[in-house]
DNA sequence: TGCTCAGTACGATAACTCTCGTACTACGAG
DNA sequence: CTCGTAGTACGAGAGTTATCGTACTGAGCA
């Protein structure tokens, strides 16, 4: 299985226009989230929940996760057993744009990641 | 530096350096403020606590300053009887470049004022 | 001295959020 | 069919936040 085949499942998220700011700066200002978002911004493909090493139980990441998908930051689509998560970068961008990327930039520079 | 001779009261705020990204956004993602300091990126002018049309009360106003000093997005400063504001654009940009001028025009557009 | 205006301090309350554990569903592998 | 893995649902507890009203301080003015 090894084709794309992705939009199988669409799951509850705000149309682009729909995307409000307060509930996209909300769902950006907490660690946990950030660096969700944070590592997803890193790779263009799509991650499931439980591969963040986030220091939370795996209901607590449906929280978030739920948070970040229903604020329009990112979009969830299953595959089998597994729920993929991928920012929503070009939504957002055409919305409010140069926001995601200043926020994950600022968020790289202040955590100093050697990466 | 030669200058302005603003700092007539120093009010406790973050040095530059300490400004945190969740600080800022957490302060950022609520419609009171957000609205406050849209209206601060508008005049460069200083402008003193009540002069928002915001339908809170005095106390909760003092509180929504409060925390945009501490999360470092706003200065204040004594004049007389009141307390000028004014926002820490260059220190935000200098801290995280292009967060709040995305996150102000995106107020601006998403709130569709006649203007 | 006394009055007024700008803002603070202090509860108090209601709402929201983050967190968890446990029990549950859904899918795929064997 | 059975089992394991990924994720959800559902409370529940602890903590935070937004809001208010009332009482207070402090600067300027008459």
């Amino acid at each position: 299985m090894t084709e794309t085949h992705e939009a199988c499942a669409p799951f509850p998220e705000p149309a682009v226009g729909e995307i409000r700011l307060e509930a996209v700066l909300h769902a950006l200002a907490d660690p946990v989230r950030l660096r969700i978002v944070s590592s997803l911004a890193g790779c263009t493909d799509q991650v499931n929940c439980l591969a963040f090493d986030v220091p939370v139980a795996k209901s607590t990441l449906t929280h978030h996760f739920r948070v970040l998908r229903e604020a329009g930051v990112i979009r969830q689509v299953r595959r089998g057993t597994s729920k993929m998560n991928s920012l929503r970068s070009e939504d957002l961008a055409a919305r409010f744009p140069g926001l995601l990327d200043s926020v994950v930039a600022g968020h790289r520079a202040s955590s100093r990641y050697p990466l």
